[in-house]
Formats: structure tokens, sequence, C-alpha cells
DNA sequence: GTCAATTCACATGAAAGAGACCACGGTCTAGTG
DNA sequence: CTAGACCGTGGTCTCTTTCATGTGAATTGACGA
């Protein structure tokens, strides 16, 4: 046996590697050049090109669905501008939907702080000082402040506009520096629910960055797998497999990138040295299972056994089941491990919070007579099914 | 048959409580010179 | 004398409960043709 893994090690190590360098696929990665964004580009850099003469520029709202680039041309931006000139410039990059920088306004203002080289704790003290230090921090010197806020429609969600609409106001109070926003989201229905005020001052200039179509992230993929893949390991019908698939999904460059970097590792965990296109395929499905499979398992306890609860009728050939059933099932499911039942209210809450996660699909249905309920779905497939049923029985069943 | 009232089974909202975490400042304690 | 341990207070955060109100169509029952 350790002979075995003895040579399976040395073989690993003598066999090419498909990967040149797979940190080109990361889509954390910001490429020296930018494909298919020109226009965009130069938009933003004529917005915010007075903060370098340490003029306030406008704010902005920077508008597109997910993967098309705007995070990346904004961090792209942003790098460049402080490379030009960082003398009364700064620029705050905040990606919203990251849970420890920003779902409460103090976290909000704490991440700012710490990027503004000020940390302070992470809790403890109370909001208003934060303001105040941030105040003080930013006035203190002639300076611009870019704060960019990614998934922008996120926070709003979570803790609503009281920290744009304190950030705007701020700006009128400082006397030697100014803050520009600039909003960046997928979502533009948000705006609505937001206090007229703060709605017209963010948007005082607007961009959409449209989706890529299957060409343009052809190139986008050709450029990256260039850097990141051996030359004879992929060909253009991979590549164009990869595209294609994105291209339907709204023309995510980051599903793209993905794909590609899983059909490498695919490709390569099975030996051969050419991605063909059944990895493409095969790395579509590991994506979706992993996603999915993943997000169930790291769950809380009391939305896994809600979970559960839902697999377990659907195993017993109901297709629809209502917030009732899932209830009952559930309390019985507590009683039988010991866990305390929480109520029908919360219950329904999470499977609320389920269905966001697209685990499940839920439509609120009224019965007449029979009342008003949610009628819930599964939105799984088969595979993630039977592997989270059995990983959700090892757990919850004794 | 028609129409409005009723009724069901929850959805949805608002508020508030519990318990965890944490910072801060003051007090106590033990080790040091 | 001082560093560090140990409180108490006051703050936030998350998860949850409690209480209140809303909702849409099947059902019911009164009514008139």
């Amino acid at each position: 046996m350790q002979e075995k893994l003895r040579n399976y090690f040395s073989q690993y190590m003598n066999r090419d590697s498909i990967f040149r360098d797979k940190n080109y696929l990361n889509h954390n990665h910001i490429p020296t050049e930018i494909l298919h964004r020109d226009d965009q580009i130069s938009y933003i850099a004529k917005v915010l090109a007075p903060s370098l003469k340490v003029q306030q520029p406008s704010n902005l709202f920077v508008y597109g669905t997910t993967g098309t680039g705007k995070s990346l041309v904004m961090k792209y931006i942003f790098n460049e501008m402080m490379s030009t000139n960082n003398n009364g410039l700064n620029t705050i990059y905040i990606n919203c939907k990251l849970r420890k920088t920003s779902d409460t306004e103090y976290r909000m203002l704490s991440y700012m702080l710490k990027e503004l080289n000020f940390p302070v704790p992470e809790t403890g003290l109370p909001t208003e000082s934060l303001y105040n230090k941030l105040f003080e921090l930013i006035d203190s010197k002639q300076q611009i402040i870019l704060l960019a806020l990614d998934e922008l429609d996120a926070m709003i969600n979570k803790i609503g506009d009281g920290l744009l609409y304190n950030l705007t106001r701020i700006n009128s109070d400082l006397k030697n520096s100014k803050i520009s926003l600039i909003g960046i989201s997928n979502d533009i229905s948000f705006t609505e629910s937001l206090d007229p005020r703060v709605k017209s001052s963010l948007s005082e200039e607007e961009i959409i960055f449209p989706p890529y179509n299957a060409l343009q992230l052809k190139d986008i993929l050709f450029k990256r797998a260039k850097n990141s893949l051996k030359q004879e390991s992929y060909s253009e019908a991979v590549i164009s497999k990869c595209a294609a698939i994105a291209a339907q999904e709204q023309g995510d460059a980051r599903r793209a990138l993905d794909l590609l970097r899983v059909s490498a590792e695919i490709a390569e965990r099975e030996e051969e040295d050419k991605i063909t296109e059944k990895h493409v395929t095969h790395a579509e499905q590991k994506l979706e299972l992993d996603r999915v499979v993943e997000l169930a398992k790291t769950q809380p306890r009391h939305s896994q056994l809600t979970i559960y609860s839902i697999l377990k009728l659907f195993a017993k050939d109901q297709e629809k089941m209502l917030t009732g059933d899932v209830y009952e099932v559930y309390v019985n499911l507590c009683k039988k491990n010991g866990y305390r039942i929480l109520t029908q209210r919360r219950i329904s809450d999470l499977i609320s919070e389920l269905d966001m996660l697209g685990l499940i699909s839920t439509k609120v249905v009224s019965k007449g007579r029979y009342g008003r309920t949610r009628e819930i779905k599964l939105a799984i497939a088969k595979k993630p099914y039977d592997i989270l049923k059995n990983y959700f029985a090892d757990l919850y069943e004794l």
C-alpha cells in the first residue's frame, strides 16, 4: 500500500501539469488589460478624473448583472488612479456581500476605518463614535475619498439606507475633504426603496455594464487560458463550449472562468493531457453539485433540519408541500434528536431564506377556504439530492 | 343562481428579549526590586 | 511599584419569540328570480 502511494506521488510529480499558472483563471485576478470594456472604462475614468486634482467627482452608480466585470473594472481603475497620484486621494473598495466586512452599519464603518489604517474593535463601541472617528480621520487633511460599495443592493436590503444617508450628510460638514460614492449593483430595482435624496445624489452619473456575448467571452477565455494553461492542453472547441454555457447564463464571465478551471482540474485528475468537451460537461455538473451541497452543509442547524424535513417529504413522493407539512416533520425531527423546537413563525422565515438561496422554490398560494400558505418545491437535481439526504440522515437519524 | 360575508392557514411586520461577544476602565493580586 | 488577572458596565449582533395584522379564494348562507 505504502509502495503504491509513493509510486502515485512520484508519478504525480513527474507528470506534466496542464496548468501553467492557475492564478490567471481566478476571478479575483486583475489582468493588465481588460477586454471589451473600453467604453465603460473611459466613461468611469472621465467621471472620476477630477479626484486626481483633489476635486470632488460626481457620485456614480454602476449597474450590470453578475460577471460583467463591474468589480474588476472598478478595482482596475482604482489601481491605476492610485499609481498615478495618491496624494490627497484615497480609494476604498468594499464588497457589501462579504458577511465579515459588512452586514451591519457598524461593521461597514469599522471596515472603512480599517482601510484608512485606523483599526477599531469589531464590537463594543457605540456606532456614533465610529462616525465621529471617521469624520475626524477624513477631515484631518485635504483629500478626496472614493468609496466603492460593491453589491450595494445586499447592503440596502440588510441595513437600509441609513449609512448612505449619513455619508452624504457628512459630506456637507466636511471642510477639507469630500467623499464620493460609487455604488455597484446587479439589481437596479432596489433603488426604489431608497430615500429620494439618497437616490438622486447617488445616481448623479450612471453607467450600465451589458452582459458579455459568447464571442467576447471567448476572447476573454483565450487570453486567460494563454497565461494559465499549457498551449497544447486546450482547444478552440473547449473554450467555445465554456463561453457558450456562460453566455446562456447572462454572459457571466466569472462562470466561464470557473468552468474552464474546473474542466482543466478534472482533465488533470483523469491523467489526460488535453481538456475535452466531455470535461466541460463534467465541470458544469460538478460546479452545480458543489455549490448546492456546500450551501446546504454550511447552513445552521435548524435550517438544516428544515431542509431535511423537505427532503424527507419529497422522498415520500410529495412534489409540492405546504409550510404546515414541513413544520410537522421538523417538529418530529427535533423531538427525536432532542433539539429545542423553534416556532412556526421562525421556520417560515427559514423557508423563505432557503428559497432565496435557491435550494427550494416557493410560491404563496391561497387555497380558499383551506387557507393561505406557501407551496414548497425542491429545486435541486437528483445527485445533490441523494448526497444531501444521506448526509443529513447520518446526522439526524438515530 | 348570485352575491357578500365568513373562514382557514398561514404570510408578513414590528418589537422586544436572550445570550453571545467585546471594549473600556477600575480594582485586586502577586511578583519584583 | 507595576503588570496582569478579574470584574462591572455599556455597547453591538444574531437568533428567536411574541403579538398583531393582513390576505385571497373556497365555502357558506341569505336572498331573489
